[in-house]
RNA sequence: GCCCCCAUCGUCUAGUGGCCUAGGACGUCGCCCUUUCACGGCGGUAGCACGGGUUCGAAUCCCGUUGGGGGUGCCA
């Protein structure tokens, strides 16, 4: 029986250092650049980079590049991208090196090519000539309930193999399973043990010679001297074998242990499935293109499993280093939520100064064709007095360009949302935007303060308006939408002249 | 089928045998604030899947059931 265990299931320190000082701690974060990211790759590189940060130890990042035939150079581009975006800054790894690189699995072919030489020299791997219709037939045959590789290829003759390779047979290589169980302690769920007679032999390289992951992830961890293996749990059930792996890693010397490991639990989409491709919600891109802040994002996106105390959902990245305990961790699924998403996002927008919520505004004000870019002097002075009245009421930084067009654009361009004029501008609602005309166009002092004070006496005091009447025309006539500002700031903001057109063209 | 994992409000979670007639957050509902929308404040709503044990005592430990998920590849 082969045991990584260390028994005491009790969540202390211990129990994941072992006899590692803390700042030997190194994991690692190791997707394969197909496709786009998905917020759980996100989770898991936020719980790797906090248990490094946590102990001091070290972040690396490696690209599983191995599967050549689904790779993108543009998958990986937004790997990079999007980790920079999130400030989970790596120690080791792309654009950083170290020293245990590559980091790139294309890379490392004559590793692989040579760990597989020793492999097999130490007796750990057999060359498979099966066919899958062969082994499914004797499967059959046999009534086994074992899905996998039979083992038949096991203990093969030279005669044997001189037959197969005479018939132009192509093989893989394949590892020997050991008989017995095989415990590990894994971090967020404690012991685990797998019977390895329904851990069929699995190939460790195609027949063409390629290495697969369940070579190439354990053998670089071990080169890499990863220390803890924190990932997905959908890995949960190949674990068996790469302890068993690792077993004959160490007795060729290229392990000189194993490390822990820790299954994070899925992130769930809508209904009971993984969060996939499919989900439009799964993709990081997205969440940027919308203006999540990384703090924000990071802060939701760790909740999914983890919580820094019983009352307390808001939280920075330092604190969540501070905090982070990888035996805390809950193991059972996550549901990402949107709605709370966007919620946490807007506690953090909340907590930035009006200044900083303005500089990050910007890239998205030029997008929309709000600003220019570089910004003018004239859009940055109107950006700096009216980004206060919208700071406290956003989610998103998308949405600040929504909110403040009306005041940037030319008059020749303004336009207003059609349902909120048919349902604001009728009859009566012109009435009130015509006595508000007449009630501004004597005023001299164009503030907010003589605004509101004009404005309330007019439609309020006079006319005997509830307030909601009155300046939901006005605003729409203003703003152009029913939602906006605050109506007598922004109309401070747009100037007496354009204010006051504004009013007029709503008549028309 | 077989193996593995998981199980507290609609959702994310706190809870590691008595502090729990189960706490927080998002959502939702109502109220207050109010120039819209937000923000903020107050209050309500709603949960330990089920059945057996163990124990003086169980959301917490054990067993089973049910339900969900994953794996069962020359993908990762």
């Amino acid at each position: 029986m082969v045991s990584t265990s260390s028994t005491n299931n009790d969540g202390s320190t211990d129990r994941v250092l072992g006899d590692l000082k803390p700042e030997q701690v190194r994991v690692r974060m190791a997707p394969s650049p197909t496709g786009s990211p998905h917020v759980g790759l996100a989770r898991t590189a936020l719980y790797n980079w906090a248990f490094a940060r946590h102990f001091g130890g070290t972040f690396v990042f490696r690209i599983e590049d191995t599967d050549k035939a689904r790779n993108t150079v543009e998958s990986y581009d937004s790997l990079i991208d999007l980790m920079q975006w999130l400030g989970l800054d790596w120690d080791e790894g792309p654009l950083k090196g170290g020293d245990y690189g590559p980091y790139r699995q294309s890379e490392r072919s004559d590793i692989y090519t040579d760990v597989l030489a020793r492999l097999r020299e130490h007796g750990s791997t057999y060359d498979c000539f099966c066919t899958n219709d062969e082994v499914e037939a004797r499967r059959k045959a046999s009534g086994s309930k074992v899905m996998g590789y039979d083992g038949f290829c096991r203990e093969l003759t030279t005669e044997q193999v001189a037959a197969f390779s005479a018939e132009d047979r192509t093989s893989v290589v394949r590892f020997r399973m050991p008989e017995g169980e095989i415990t590990f302690d894994d971090l967020v769920r404690g012991d685990i043990t797998f019977d390895t007679q329904f851990v069929p032999d699995f190939a460790l390289a195609r027949a063409n010679g390629d290495p697969l992951y369940t070579l190439v992830a354990p053998v670089d961890d071990a080169l890499m001297k990863i220390t803890h293996v924190l990932r997905g749990e959908d890995l949960l059930s190949s674990t068996p074998r790469q302890v068993a792996l690792y077993e004959a890693l160490k007795e060729i010397g290229v392990a000189d242990r194993t490390p822990r490991f820790g299954h994070l639990p899925y992130v769930m989409g809508e209904g009971n499935k993984k969060l996939s491709k499919r989900d439009p919600e799964a993709h990081m891109e997205l969440y940027r293109d919308q203006g999540f802040l990384p703090e924000g994002l990071l802060n939701y996106v760790a909740l999914l499993g983890w919580s820094i105390a019983a009352d307390r959902d808001i939280f920075s990245l330092e604190e969540m280093v501070k905090a982070f305990e990888i035996g805390d961790v809950n193991p059972n699924p996550a549901r990402f939520d949107l709605k709370k998403c966007e919620a946490i996002n807007g506690s953090h927008m909340r907590l930035l100064t009006v200044e900083d919520i303005t500089h990050r505004s910007i890239p998205f004000l030029q997008k929309e064709g709000v600003v220019s870019d570089p910004v003018n002097d004239a859009d940055a002075k109107l950006l700096e007095l009216a980004m206060p009245l919208v700071a406290e009421r956003i989610n998103k930084l998308a949405e600040v360009p929504d909110m403040l067009g009306f005041l940037f654009v030319d008059e020749a361009d303004f336009t207003r949302d059609e349902a909120d004029v048919a349902k604001l501008l009728n009859d009566d609602g012109k009435a009130v935007v015509q006595a508000s005309y007449d009630a501004l166009e004597g005023l001299t002092t164009w503030s907010t303060a003589s605004i509101e004070e004009t404005l309330r006496a007019k439609l309020i005091d006079e006319l005997g308006l509830k307030p909601r009447n009155a300046f939901g025309p006005v605003r729409v006539a203003i703003t152009g939408k029913r939602i906006s500002p605050p109506l007598f700031e922004s109309l401070e903001l747009l100037g007496r002249e354009r204010g006051l057109g504004r009013l007029q063209s709503a008549l028309a």
